[in-house]
RNA sequence: GCGGAAGUAGCUCAGAUGGUAGAGCAUCAGCCUUCCAAGCUGAGGGUCGCGGGUUCGAAUCCCGUCUUCCGCUCCA
């Protein structure tokens, strides 16, 4: 068993993430955050939400919503780049891209001197694109050339189909192509279309930021690795407006602060890498991507990409609308360039799992432990007393009270006391109140380190100030 | 979506050749216990993923479907 399927079960045992609808066999792709995970879920936005919002002047919040008018998603690409005509070759079961094989075979014609059968075969592939039939069309041009597959060399084609990777939906309850509309596939676009109105109305100047949080939905052809990759994801992003030129120099300033946000959360420094794409986007002129070394490998966790004027000025032109940004000071206008920094709120909390996760031995026995930082910590202290009579259940209730009014609490009586640690060693509670005779005669209280299980006596009147103290001083061991 | 494998209690699994289900752990209650899951007693929990078929009878055979895993394909 792999340290990912032990966190799946440990997610599932213990109330982090449910698979969606699982009494009904389950939603593929899809996951519930359980009562432990909406905390994690919780900490996480409202700590990004205070690096990002709360801690600068310049950046303002947005909360746009999920359905938008489908022109939108013509002015961004997805139409076009969302949409993919895909063949499969029976002899070989491998699937590809009808367009790309096409692409192939023209090269190939280069390559072996016949100019001019290729650009025939060009001319043809460009009025296909631009058809009404593109599956038909580039079928016919694979037929006609005699394209065979690149793995089996055979000749033995499905038809071309098309998938589309934006969800539909209809507007009004009849459904046909008039009212058709889409979920949004990412957040950002309703930043752009909103960056008039929140501009205008935060009275902010460039350089400024629009932030949000929100749900975005890919059809995912293949979606699998726990919630690594869902069909219903949330993205907490950032859009920066720069004057254009200046772009580089806060593409670094945004890229290091990104990456102090991670380590910030209790993200070792060593598991943390840079990936830059080598081949950019067509809007982008530098994009780098924050790596987490996963069980299943580096992956990304959050992409920060210049995204040049691209989005707006293709609003501008779609909508008809002026995006330009008034200088009051140098009395000029521009479309503002744009520095993206987005995060998948999934896939940080898939990483914060991953990196609480340990096995130990403590005397001959396996301890699991999920160390997360106490900042993101479902539960923040567990209250126990240490036998269920002599008054204790009730002194222990009194501080389990108190603990609530500061952040999430716990009480639990139930088992022998080293069961109840190991209970919140798994929810990852980094702290635990034992009441026992002691508390009763003089009002103290052990108090135990859930990574060193080490424990203090202090006054149980101290308990909020002692927990918030060590809190802050916590650095991850190893 | 294609190919392969799998789907039995919350978890990990056992149930040869078809005769209507078990274990350990977990959970709950009680007892015991003054600090790191291991004592005692008892309880709850499964129409064996779902639907259909074959059969006197199916967890066990056949078909479909859903889900998961692996390999393709895709990935702003």
């Amino acid at each position: 068993m792999d340290v990912l399927d032990k966190i799946v079960s440990l997610s599932k045992r213990r109330g982090f993430i449910f698979q969606s609808s699982d009494i009904y066999g389950g939603l593929g792709a899809t996951y519930d955050y359980g009562p432990l995970g909406v905390e994690l879920k919780r900490n996480v936005t409202e700590r990004w939400w205070q690096h990002m919002v709360y801690r600068h002047d310049n950046i303002e919040g947005l909360d746009a919503a999920i359905l938008m008018h489908p022109e939108v998603w013509k002015a961004s690409g997805h139409v076009d780049a969302f949409n993919d005509p895909m063949i499969d070759d029976k002899a070989s079961k491998y699937r590809y891209r009808a367009d790309d094989l096409i692409e192939n075979h023209i090269e190939k014609l280069r390559s072996d001197g016949k100019d001019e059968r290729a650009d025939a075969v060009r001319q043809r592939f460009v009025a296909a694109l631009n058809s009404d039939d593109l599956p038909k069309a580039l079928y016919e041009i694979i037929m006609d050339e005699e394209i065979r597959g690149p793995d089996s060399g055979a000749f033995d084609w499905t038809e071309v189909r098309q998938f589309n990777l934006m969800f539909q939906t209809h507007i009004g309850p009849v459904a046909d192509a008039d009212n058709r509309v889409y979920l949004r596939p990412e957040t950002a676009q309703g930043i752009f279309v909103n960056f008039r109105l929140a501009q205008e109305t935060s009275r902010q100047q460039v350089p400024f930021g629009i932030a949000q949080i929100g749900k975005a939905f890919r059809n995912e052809i293949v979606a699998r690795q726990f919630i690594f990759r869902m069909r219903e994801f949330e993205q907490m992003e950032m859009q920066y407006f720069v004057k254009p030129g200046t772009q580089m120099e806060h593409f670094e300033e945004w890229r290091e602060k990104r990456m102090q946000w991670h380590i910030a959360n209790g993200i070792r420094p060593s598991k943390l890498r840079w990936h830059e794409h080598e081949k950019l986007a067509h809007y982008a002129d530098a994009a780098f991507d924050v790596q987490y070394e996963f069980p299943i490998g580096w992956q990304e966790i959050e992409g920060i990409h210049s995204r040049t004027d691209y989005d707006l000025k293709r609003h501008q032109e779609f909508s008809g609308k002026k995006m330009e940004y008034f200088d009051p000071y140098k009395q000029e206008k521009y479309i503002p360039y744009v520095v993206e920094t987005s995060a998948g709120l999934d896939r940080t909390i898939l990483m914060l799992l991953c990196e609480a996760y340990e096995e130990e031995e403590v005397e001959g026995e396996e301890r699991v432990v999920m160390k997360f930082h106490p900042d993101v910590a479902p539960i923040k202290a567990a209250v126990f007393p240490l036998v269920k009579r002599e008054g204790m259940p009730e002194v222990a209730h009194e501080i389990e009270a108190d603990l609530r009014k500061s952040f999430n609490a716990f009480y639990d009586e139930s088992g022998s006391i080293g069961k109840r640690y190991r209970r919140m060693d798994e929810a990852g509670t980094p702290f635990c109140i034992t009441v026992d005779g002691d508390t009763l005669e003089d009002g103290t209280v052990t108090i135990r380190d859930r990574d060193s299980m080490e424990q203090d006596r202090i006054p149980k009147d101290n308990a909020v100030p002692y927990i918030q103290d060590r809190m802050r001083g916590w650095r991850r061991e190893g």
